[in-house]
DNA sequence: CTGAAAGCGCTTACAG
DNA sequence: CTGAAAGCGCTTACAG
């Protein structure tokens, strides 16, 4: 365990060890060359004798040109980053799609301090990359993975550049979840958004705040609910937390005489908490209020199930995974968005008739 | 952004564009080495010129001996992993504990089947590796990065090797927890376990389940109730989730006329379900059930102060990545095993005096 | 402060 | 089926 214990030993060992040219014991290990039964057996008798443990992938990857590593992106700390069931699952997702290249997924992040890490986005020795979400950075970010040639493909990121994109119909699934409310009769309808601008202020949903937004999710989710309700307003979350659509909506629902009917709110977990604010209220849904989520997740221990805009999460990261593969083997990416489709639970109503 | 367009500059051409040796360009990069001012910047240029993005991590990794990526192994897929609260705090930990080696963090699995990834746990070009939790294959993953010469550190491994490893007091903390239950005056106290076996089993926790356990952490909690509450009984859970918290409680809390006064949950998750499961049946937390929780995270949407054994799994990750630290520059590695402290929140209560 | 040389450990054409 | 040779792109003693 020792890092300067005895000198591991090479492929020109187990080589000379079993009587055999350094290019016979590559095959040997590589498995793809034509080497006889016995020779084979003979090397990895040699590697074994020798406590050898495979090439190492540091001399391979520098021949051959390719280090096995998928980097993936994140806007923020790891810690940050996996407390969104969404990004979890699109990281699960990823990893499937990169399957066939048998990579290791390397975790880096855009916090800008390049020089201080030995590997960053601009020195990583990754075969390509997939970043996830749209972060200020994501220009630099995308400009040093060019100057080093490595293909990178984005997920939810508006990047602006030739960059493959693997998106969503935010603003079309949101207008269809919100038809779908006013249908029901809603025309009293509040939002609580997704962070908007940088700052995640956390706080009501003003012109103001609008026009500093760099989220455009959260943007265009809240241009298709204003499709359907134009007027309709509401509060911004600090972020996609039960805790935070809790907040929200106990704001949302101080004035008992000044209601909304039904709440949309731009992901399941800020859902979740708008249903718990409104049963602390003693209100009933959907009897009393109608929400409305976005995911389609599973929300641990959240009893109802949620009217949400379910979208493919896995199947995005699965695609993101696949356009590596492609954009590595030559092949032209493709860009892709997915649609995401109402799931039509049990927190959706018709608004009482007042007085009825 | 094609793999094959035009061939890469190297340092070699940043050399010869900028009339200097190779040794003087690595040097320029490197940043250590002697250098002046004026043949820094005509290398810099030339780079510019080239559209040279810096030095090949592949062929810097080779002739350095280290790549200066660090291996985190889970026990199962990505997503399964990063369910738990407590494994992205130690995650998180990490990031931090390496932060000296500006290293990235490589993800990899347990999951067996080697010789499909061209990166695994046997080929990883890694400097050293963090084990989390433990698993039937730990061994054989240990045993591949002994003959690789790649250090390893396990978190709650339970190696029986010489690894050193980062634990804490499962045992203790619950015994103490339990004390304190029993100091509030509860005789008749239940227990929620983690999964107690490979199969994950979900169930009465009988004599037999236990025999077939596996599971380290949840043996020495449920040792640790035991010491205080010896004929205590109650469920496995099958993950650590709310949802499988509530479905162990309501197996527990459904005959009225036999119910315990106050349940051990292994986890904060598991707790959260049962806190949720009591109130589903019109009980009081804690009125009618005291609540004891393991981890101390803050869990999303609860809106109890949960009482809990609070465990340090940032520090846990952080200590786990020091030891890497520590076992690259070739000092010896220090196991270490923290304290979880009982954090008394508004879940626990005196039981209910019959009929009083 | 700068340069010439060796070599990290492998894989891959190319011959035989 | 096997071997001799080149070279992937760098960094690092070692001279000067």
């Amino acid at each position: 365990m020792q890092p300067d214990a005895a000198p591991r030993p090479t492929l020109a060992d187990v080589a000379a060890r079993a009587g055999v040219s350094q290019s016979t014991a590559s095959l040997a290990f590589s498995g793809s060359g034509p080497v006889s039964d016995a020779t084979k057996e003979r090397v990895l008798a040699a590697a074994s004798e020798l406590g050898y443990a495979g090439p190492d992938p540091r001399a391979r990857s520098l021949r051959r040109g390719r280090s096995g590593i998928v980097g993936v992106v994140l806007e923020e700390r790891v810690r940050a980053a996996f407390l969104d069931p969404v990004k979890i699952q699109m990281l699960d997702g990823i990893s499937e799609g990169i399957a066939p290249l048998g990579a290791g997924l390397l975790l880096l992040t855009d916090t800008g301090v390049a020089g201080e890490s030995a590997v960053s986005i601009e020195s990583a020795p990754v075969d390509a990359v997939v970043l996830i979400g749209c972060s200020p950075r994501l220009a630099v970010s995308i400009e040093a993975l060019r100057r080093r040639g490595i293909p990178a493909v984005a997920i939810e990121g508006d990047t602006g550049e030739d960059l493959p994109e693997i998106s969503i119909d935010n603003l079309q699934a949101t207008r269809r979840g919100a038809e779908y409310l006013r249908q029901l009769g809603h025309t009293d309808v509040a939002i609580v958004t997704l962070p908007v601008d940088a700052a995640r202020t956390r706080g009501p949903l003003t012109d103001e705040l609008l026009r500093s937004s760099t989220a455009a999710t959260a943007s265009q989710r809240l241009a298709g609910a204003r499709e359907i309700f134009p007027e309709a307003t509401g509060r911004s979350a600090g972020a996609s937390s039960i805790e935070e659509g809790l907040e929200a909506a106990r704001a949302l629902l101080a004035d008992p005489a000044n209601r909304p009917t039904a709440i949309i709110a731009q992901s399941d977990l800020l859902a979740a908490g708008v249903i718990q604010a409104a049963e602390e209220l003693g209100m009933h849904v959907p009897g009393d209020l109608s929400v409305l989520g976005f995911d389609g997740i599973r929300v641990d221990g959240l009893q109802h199930d949620l009217t949400t805009l379910a979208q493919p999460s896995v199947a995005k990261g699965r695609a993101a995974g696949e356009a590596v593969v492609q954009m590595l083997s030559g092949e032209p990416p493709e860009s892709r968005c997915f649609t995401s489709t109402l799931h039509v639970g049990d927190t959706t109503a018709p608004p009482r008739t007042p007085a009825g």
